[in-house]
Parts: C-alpha cells; structure tokens; sequence
DNA sequence: ATTTGACTTAGAATAATTCTAAACGATCTT
DNA sequence: AAGATCGTTTAGAATTATTCTAAGTCAAAT
C-alpha cells in the first residue's frame, strides 16, 4: 500500500491506460513519492525516498517509472543548468526559480496572460509548443521556505 | 594567426585581463570559433572546428578556453535539455529557441521591458539576477535558416 | 497450463565533463 | 642571462547521470 489518494490513484491509472501501460505498484509508489514531496527531487532522491516504501526496487525502474509518467503526462522533466534532471508533478504552468545558495528549485506561478504575451518575443516562423522560464538568483535573507 | 578581428581581439584581451588572467593563442582562437559561426556549438563542435586551425589543441583546453570565456562574461553556456552545453557569444540578452527536428538553437531577440515585465512574476522574496526563456517547438515548413 | 508481452532488475556501457599530474612557457628576480 | 615562479596546456584517468542489455518475473490471454 503507498499513500496515493483516491484522486490520484485514478489520475495515473487513466493516465497509463490512455497511453497503453499498465498500472504497478513501482509506478504508483514512485507516483506517490512525487505527489507527497513536491521539492523537485533527483532520480536519485527519488530512488531513496522509493526505496524506503518498497526496498526491492531499483534505480533502473526508478528511471523507467519517472519515464513513463512524464511520457504520460503527469510528470514534467526540470532541467537546469546541466544539473542532473529533476521531476515535477505540478501540471499548471509555471516557472522556476533556482536559488544559487542552496540549488534548490521553486515554483513559480505565472499568471496565463503573461504566458501569452511571452509567445509574442517569436518571429513567426518559429511555433512554439512549449516555454521554459527560469529564474536564477538568491532569496530574501533567510527565507528558506 | 586566427581571424579574430581587431576589435575582437581588443574585447578578449580586455576581459581577460580584467579577470587577472592572459590572453592565450587557445583561448584568442577558441573565441575566434564561436565568433565566426554563431551555431551555439557544443565543446565537441568547438574542439573540432579550432583544432583544424590550431591541430596541437587539446579536449581539456578546449573545456578551460571556453571555462575562462564564461568565466569573464564574454561567453555565455546555453544548456537546453540535458544535452550538451553548447556556447554563445552573443552577449544581448536575448531568449532562445530549440527545434525538436533538427535540434539546432536559435537566438531570439527580447524587447527590454518584456524582460522586466518578466520580472513582475517573481514574489517579492525572489531576487534573480539572470533570466532564461527557452522556447522549444518546429520551425515553420522548410525554414532551416 | 502455456504462451505472450509488458515490466523489473542488476550490472555493464555510454558520454559529457572534471580532475590529476606532468610539461610548458612567459614573465619576474637576482 | 639563469633560475624561479606561476598560470596555462596537455593526455589520460576519473566521475557521474543516464541508458542499455539480457535475464528473470508476473499478470493477463489463449
């Protein structure tokens, strides 16, 4: 048993199926680890954090389990920097923001008219199907959030 | 002797010594690359192109050139994706643009006050000092520019 | 029951980048 | 001018996130 709710649980079985895979307990345990700490963690970090809810996987299926959801959609890839890839389940659009001290990442919210009017930037032979905004600097002291 | 043109050169060795470091044949040449064609190429592409002028250079220079030229604000590293940094001179701040067909990189020239207003989404904790705005999609039919 | 095919697993392989330690070379000291 | 100094270059080894491989597992379908 992991600690996906209801709501979820339905989110990524629907999910899986839509896209022709199938619903495991590696998929919904790695799902839930997401879901209930949503710091953008490392494969690795997910792998630890899997690992202490289900002791027999591995980093392999860590890696296939992260692949899948993001191919399905429930799951956004966030790359900074050459970094190693961190994974994010918040599906809204926003930025991020990578604070320098601490290499941690936060989200930010962006309003959807703003989003808009950043498209306008492109010539017109460019289509955009997707905008990544990065926001690099420090927090207000102490803040750690 | 490379093809970097006088004022190039006046440029490198002024940020060089600025930096408390020396204006090198490698690093005049490695800037020289990416001065004449402004692909956003990888290190691997960078190492390919300056050692058919300089044949002797080696990987590991190539990686310290092209270190230092960050390191003293004439070059910036573009990373999109986990793949490879690829490098840019091009010092305007400016947003770019990934084709998921060809994989190359395109500058995108960013209006000054889009680029503040960009600012407007950051809550008051936020201080970033740099901004990346990255546009991923498909050029429009046939333009490989 | 057997087969099928997707999934999981451990470990090997890959690839970009960094590190290491030795050699080089220009400038400074005497 | 000879020698010391110190930043730079170099080849190759090391690192590390990620992908690949091939064998094993498991649930559903025949």
């Amino acid at each position: 048993m992991n600690s996906l709710k209801q709501m979820d649980r339905g989110a990524l079985s629907d999910a899986l199926d839509h896209s022709g895979q199938r619903t495991t307990p590696q998929r919904e345990t790695v799902f839930s680890v997401l879901l209930d700490e949503r710091d953008h963690p490392t494969a690795d970090e997910v792998y630890t954090r899997t690992k202490s809810r289900m002791p027999t996987i591995s980093m392999a299926t860590v890696y296939n389990c992260l692949e899948t959801l993001v191919s399905c959609g429930l799951v956004k890839q966030v790359n900074i920097e050459r970094e190693p890839t961190r994974y994010c389940p918040n599906l809204a659009p926003h930025a991020h923001f990578h604070c320098r001290d601490t290499g941690r990442v936060y989200d930010v919210p962006v309003p959807p008219d703003k989003m808009h009017e950043l498209a306008e930037v492109l010539p017109g032979e460019y289509r955009a199907d997707s905008v990544e905004l990065v926001f690099r600097g420090h927090l207000a002291k102490g803040k750690t959030k």
